[in-house]
RNA sequence: CGGGGCGUAGCGCAGUCUGGUAGCGCACCUGGUUCGGGACCAGGGGGUCGGAGGUUCAAAUCCUCUCGCCCCGACCA
């Protein structure tokens, strides 16, 4: 049983200046953690035991499916190397040299590690499939660390790969994933989402994130109330159809004299048209991985792309560089002349010669697809002062591709169920992406198959952040308290975690010690507490009652036993923080009235 | 990397503009009173003012350089 008096948890009354987010005000007010540099923090006690909870969770359920190892966090250059990652990660990767000037870096997860394994030992479709994991610290020179414990550049992750011999093997696998992720966040007690997400220009053929929704996310979601849910990089929508306006003359394209008209805004006001009527010109460049030598061979290291997009849309860079297969950066004036042979402000879709195809070389041309269809455009004419009315897509131009590379609106309709989308900010707590062939057949792990037949495994990988499972527990909570508080301007210093994970279940308060009977019951309680099996925390210090009511409720144990004046009557007083709920109960019945309550939880 | 802000006692801050013995609240230590919602009285300890260089009789304060941290934008568990 663990005595608060001779324990080290350091609260804090006043959170310090750098703290943003309710988590980490309240892990570094609640004693939890401490802060050692950018993005670096140190567990004290209470982190400590929470964080090993939420591990013992993850461990038992990933045990059903998978197994454990624990690799290396530092590794040689070499065999990130061979997947092409010592390129490509670039200076998210923490590297360094050893005494006789040989590379290695802290390894920021472990496909590379785990394929390695796996070429070396698997030999045969009967060894698979396999699903191996680890619980390891990972580290990543992230550009900005935040919002304490959210955003660092060391961490717990559970990582877990799986290996099969074809796709249906895979898909059984990130089925038994999603699963398994499931029962984690739920046990954990939190109220996650799993939506659709991006899987990156690395190719793979699915993917998802478990999601927390709390202001203090970093990604937007999109969903609604017909169960569609995805990730706004990849959320997609229907949207209402629009009445093409009129052609003008003989219905070609014709031009339209716009002096110093550039935005589509401007364009609209000068020549009395909504947005939704013009194609608005976006140019960007394409800058391909050094990694990827195919598509530098045929298409260049950079490359001109075109997008264009309804004149109210906004362009989702992601789902844009997923199709162009490299990072983006706008085009530079001389770029746009290059590209355009007219000025920015002016651009549009004529004159322009497209890709005849995306592997192909040349400028690569999408069209949104909410533009397929549509008549009777207003689009820049490639020349100064000039716009085009009556532009019509694929009879006045063809693009490369049509391709949805837009952002959904707050509002517009899900393409499930045709429900409103909402668009709100959470925290990505877990991720089931399913990865193909990209490391085994890089690193060349192959099995002999049925027929003697040799074959790459497929492979899949799943990450849990477990640090981000407390925070979001807090941040889920703490809105919660703040929500049902409002005008109390004290309540962003409430919160509960779950049973599941609190670093203590209960914490049994003796209000004062200097009364010998308050602390012989508080003793008494505690260890009947502690012998059933109960994580308790007695509050034994020789403070004052609301000394300790207050560390009582920062530290975020979900229930608490006050010991004080009701014991005349031989009661003592349960609070139910979570539920926000007080009963007095006999003292015998402490140990009871606890089995029940947490079984309710 | 770009933009903004901040480094003064463990935490929160004042002092910097206008150079002149380094301060306040909380926390901590001692004694006393108090004891169910962050008590009170009295006494006390603790600071290379982020670092280096410069200007000056004199620098927390002015100048130069540097390091660190936080926040806003491009990445991810």
């Amino acid at each position: 049983m663990h005595r608060w008096s001779q324990l080290f948890i350091p609260t804090l009354r006043e959170a310090p200046a750098d703290a943003e987010v309710a988590s980490h005000k309240l892990l570094l007010r609640a004693g939890y953690i401490r802060q050692l540099g950018a993005g670096i923090y140190s567990h004290l006690f209470l982190g400590t035991r929470a964080i090993n909870k939420i591990v013992a969770i993850v461990r038992e359920e990933m045990d059903t499916i998978g197994q454990e190892m624990h690799l290396p966090a530092l590794n040689p250059m070499e065999v990130w190397a061979e997947s092409g990652r010592w390129a490509s990660m670039g200076d998210t990767m923490f590297r360094l040299k050893d005494r006789k000037g040989a590379e290695l870096c802290l390894a920021m997860t472990h496909e590379e590690i785990m394929t390695s394994i796996a070429r070396s030992e698997l030999r045969s479709y009967k060894q698979l499939p396999q699903i191996w994991y680890q619980i390891q610290t990972k580290f990543r020179d992230e550009p900005r660390p935040k919002s304490g414990l959210l955003r660092v550049r060391q961490f717990l992750m559970k990582d877990a790969y799986s290996f099969d011999i074809d796709e249906a093997g895979l898909d059984a696998s990130y089925a038994k994933h999603e699963a398994v992720y499931r029962r984690i966040f739920t046990r954990c007690g939190l109220e996650f989402l799993v939506v659709e997400a991006d899987s990156g220009a690395m190719g793979g053929t699915g993917s998802q994130e478990f999601m927390v929704s709390t202001d203090a996310g970093e990604d937007l979601i999109a969903s609604s109330s017909s169960g569609y849910a995805a990730n706004v990089e990849k959320a997609t929508s229907k949207l209402a159809p629009v009445a093409d306006l009129a052609p003008t003359g003989d219905g070609l394209p014709e031009l339209v004299h716009t002096p110093n008209q550039k935005t589509i805004d401007e364009v609209g006001a000068f020549l009395g048209v909504e947005r939704v009527y013009q194609m608005k010109t976006m140019a960007y460049m394409v800058e391909h991985a050094d990694s990827d030598e195919k598509q530098i061979k045929t298409v260049g290291k950079t490359r001109a792309v075109v997008v264009f997009l309804r004149g109210d849309h906004q362009l989702n860079e992601t789902k844009l560089a997923a199709i162009a297969g490299g990072e983006l950066r706008p085009m530079q004036a001389e770029e746009i002349v290059a590209t355009f042979n007219a000025p920015a402000g002016f651009l549009g879709p004529i004159g322009l010669t497209a890709a005849p195809h995306p592997k192909k070389p040349g400028t690569l041309v999408i069209l949104d697809k909410a533009l397929e269809g549509r008549t009777n455009l207003i689009a820049g004419a490639n020349k100064e002062e000039y716009h085009l009315r009556n532009v019509t897509p694929m009879r006045d131009f063809k693009p490369t591709l049509v391709a949805d590379v837009r952002s959904v609106n707050e509002g517009e309709l899900d393409p499930i169920g045709g429900q409103p989308l909402r668009i709100a900010k959470a925290v990505e707590i877990g991720h089931i992406f399913k990865l193909g062939y990209k490391y085994s057949k890089s690193m060349g792990a192959s099995v002999l198959n049925r027929d003697g037949k040799e074959m790459t495994p497929i492979m899949g990988s799943y990450g849990i952040g477990i640090e981000r499972i407390l925070t979001a527990a807090i941040e889920q909570s703490a809105a919660k308290f703040a929500a049902q508080s409002a005008n109390d301007p004290k309540a962003s210093d409430a919160y509960a975690l779950p049973p599941s994970i609190a670093p203590f279940q209960v914490v049994v308060t003796i209000t004062n010690v200097r009364e010998p009977a308050l602390l012989a019951a508080g003793e008494e309680i505690a260890l009947a507490l502690d012998q059933a099996g109960i994580d308790v925390l007695l509050d034994d210090r020789d403070e004052r009652a609301g000394v300790k009511f207050k560390d009582a409720e920062l530290i975020g144990v979900p229930f608490r036993i006050a010991v004080g004046k009701k014991l005349a009557e031989g009661k003592v007083e349960l609070l139910d923080r979570l539920a926000n709920r007080t009963t007095d109960i006999p003292v015998g019945e402490a140990v009871q009235q606890m089995q029940t309550a947490l079984s309710l939880n």
